[in-house]
DNA sequence: TAGATTGTTAATCGATTAACAATC
DNA sequence: TAGATTGTTAATCGATTAACAATC
């Protein structure tokens, strides 16, 4: 990996932050306003901005336009991105429905199931058979994709999405997946964030009784 | 906060991993296998084992029965965690559905909605006006809710879960949450992890061309 | 026993923060 | 100009890894 992780990451909610600047009227802003925003430190914002080459003017801060700008740049925003989804359970129905995506120019174009009776041709975003996969990602050029399958299903997809030439895949199944170095993978584990948050509740009131 | 993040997300991936290996007929397990199994090192496993206070034996590794059951303690599973969220929307009604939770023993026991016509009492898991928020969760005791509305309506249903005193919360809205220390927040930024997605597939693409 | 694995300490690595010269 | 903020380097902090004595 070229970039630490959570530099990027740091990058996405700079993003939203300076759009809310945005929606409340600021034209520029200072590392200090964006720290504050993120709950990160000025410094760190503007080491964060260094890495990626982005430069305000001393004294001056950034114009909030120019760096939203920028950071789309750096993300990839530039054109609209093409993105499959394999699994129309709960959560692949959701995010298929998700407006969040849309919004920050990622396009959901298709989703994919095993079970015949969730296949749906019709609806806005069509629900496709597995078989269907491979040559819909070469015929349209897709490059990431979403598994939103149980985690026992959740390897084989993983080979189907590499076969068929996927670049990038967002796993929200359960159980950590690997793949080869030409083929990035994040795992959301949403068991384990939300047993997260159990564990520093418990430890807190743990910690708060001696 | 008391123990690092990653640390215990790390515990969530082994419990997966060691549930999956008695799955295969496995009654015990190295330092090496599990590290293999969640993509970490064998001294990684055994420095977070010993962080926990968890111990195997020398030269025999560790029984997979009893590291489930002591991890299952650690992270607060001797008991059902009752969990409620906020905003019926598409990953709202997504978790609701989520059959993840139950295996791990969490239940939803509710969800609250600000729009009228998305409640319901007769459902599997009730969907309540968001006036009874407050009652609610001092009449069942909850502490852990979840957040899943858009993001200008998330700091508005912070507070109410403050006030309400929800001790641990996990938010899906594309904003970084704070609050006081006795609270705990997890974000969890959907958007930006596909975003993150694309990032390194694009630096992955350029750094191939060179 | 000999060999293999744990548990822990020390070394390394990377990420965050502090500090400050440059400069608007 | 004087004061404030950037950009970057050095210092600090924390997390991961390597190594190895203890021991089953």
């Amino acid at each position: 990996m070229i970039t630490a992780k959570n530099c990027v990451a740091r990058l996405s909610r700079y993003k939203s932050a300076l759009n809310r600047f945005k929606t409340l009227g600021f034209v520029k802003v200072f590392s200090d306003n964006l720290a504050d925003a993120v709950g990160a430190t000025s410094s760190q914002v503007r080491k964060d901005f260094s890495v990626f080459g982005i430069s305000g003017s001393k004294r001056g801060g950034y114009k909030i336009d120019e760096l939203i700008e920028k950071i789309n740049n750096i993300l990839g925003k530039n054109e609209v991105q093409q993105v499959i989804i394999v699994g129309a359970g709960n959560i692949g129905s959701a995010l298929m429905n998700f407006k969040g995506f849309e919004k920050e120019g990622m396009k959901i174009v298709a989703c994919f199931d095993t079970d015949p009776t969730k296949v749906n041709r019709l609806g806005n975003i069509q629900v496709l058979p597995i078989e269907e996969l491979k040559s819909f990602v070469l015929n349209n050029k897709i490059k990431i994709g979403i598994i939103a399958v149980p985690d026992n299903a959740a390897p084989g997809v993983m080979e189907a999405l590499l076969e068929a030439g996927i670049k990038g895949v967002l796993n929200f199944a359960p159980i950590q997946l690997k793949a080869p170095e030409e083929c990035v993978v994040n795992n959301v584990n949403i068991e384990s964030e939300l047993e997260n948050v159990i564990y520093y509740v418990n430890a807190l009131q743990k910690s708060r009784k001696t």
